[in-house]
DNA sequence: GTACTTGCAAATACTTTGCAGGTAT
DNA sequence: ATACCTGCAAAGTATTTGCAAGTAC
C-alpha cells in the first residue's frame, strides 16, 4: 500500500499523495502520509527532494541505482526529468575527487520549458 | 549593506544572516533580511538554494558567471563547497541536450564528511 | 508632504507531534 | 490485552504580508 503511493510517475509533494490517496480509499490524514514517506525514506525506497519551492517532493527509488535528474520551469514551476549517463559519469569523477565519501547526489537544472517557451 | 550581508563565506540562512546583522546594528526584523534577499535575488545577485532540510540558503553570485557546488555532510549537516571544470562541462552538455532552455543548473552530492567520518 | 524603507505582529504555508480510538495478533 | 497504525487537531518552523511609524528628498 505504502510503496504503491510512492510507484508513481515523477516526484509528487505530500499533499498530491494524500489527493490521490483519498480518491482510492476514504479518510487519510495529511500526518499519515508523512509518517509513511518518512519511513521509506529510512528504508531508502524513497527519496526526498527539494526543488527551491519550499515544499518536499518525494519520489520512488529506482531499484538498480539507476536515476534521474530534475528540470524546473522558472515560469510554469513544473518539474520534469532526464537521464544522461555521461553527466552520471561526471559527477561520479568529481564525488571521488572531493574529501566527502559521497553517498548520493542531486542535479537541477532550471529554465523555461517548452509549452512556457511557446506560450511567450 | 545589503551587499554586505551577502558578502559572507558560503551558503547562510536568512537566521543566520539576522544574527549576523543584529551583531552589527541595532534591531533588525527577519521581514527585512527576506525581503531584502527577494529583491536580491531578482537582480540575480544572490542565489537562493534549497538543501533538503527545509531551510532556504542564501549566496552572493558569483559575478563571472563562476560557480560552486555543494557538499552535504549526512551526519552533521555542514555544508561545503567544491568547483569542477569538468563536471560544469558535462552539465553545459547535458543542458544542451534537454528540450528546456536551460538558465541555471544546481549540484548537490551528499555524504559523510571528513571530520565525520573521522569521528566513527 | 510624498515616497520609500523598516520592524513588529499577524497570517500563511508545510511539516511534525500528541492523543484517543481502532485494528490485528 | 498488547502493540501498532490511523486520523484529527494542535504545535512548531519557515516565510510572507499588513500596517503604523520613521527616514529621505
Amino acid at each position: 500500500m505504502l510503496d504503491a503511493l510512492a510507484a508513481r510517475a515523477c516526484c509528487a509533494t505530500a499533499q498530491d499523495l494524500a489527493d490521490e490517496l483519498r480518491g482510492e480509499r476514504g479518510r487519510v490524514g495529511i500526518a499519515s502520509i508523512y509518517r509513511a514517506l518518512e519511513l521509506l525514506v529510512r528504508l531508502g525506497l524513497v527519496r526526498r527532494l527539494d526543488m527551491g519551492d519550499g515544499t518536499a517532493r518525494f519520489e520512488a527509488a529506482q531499484p538498480g541505482g539507476e536515476h534521474h535528474h530534475h528540470l524546473v520551469c522558472d515560469r510554469c514551476g513544473r518539474v520534469s526529468q532526464f537521464e544522461d549517463p555521461h553527466l552520471e559519469e561526471a559527477i561520479e569523477r568529481a564525488a571521488a575527487r572531493v574529501d566527502h565519501r559521497i553517498e548520493a547526489h542531486d542535479v537541477v537544472l532550471r529554465g523555461t520549458c517548452p509549452d512556457c517557451t511557446a506560450a511567450t
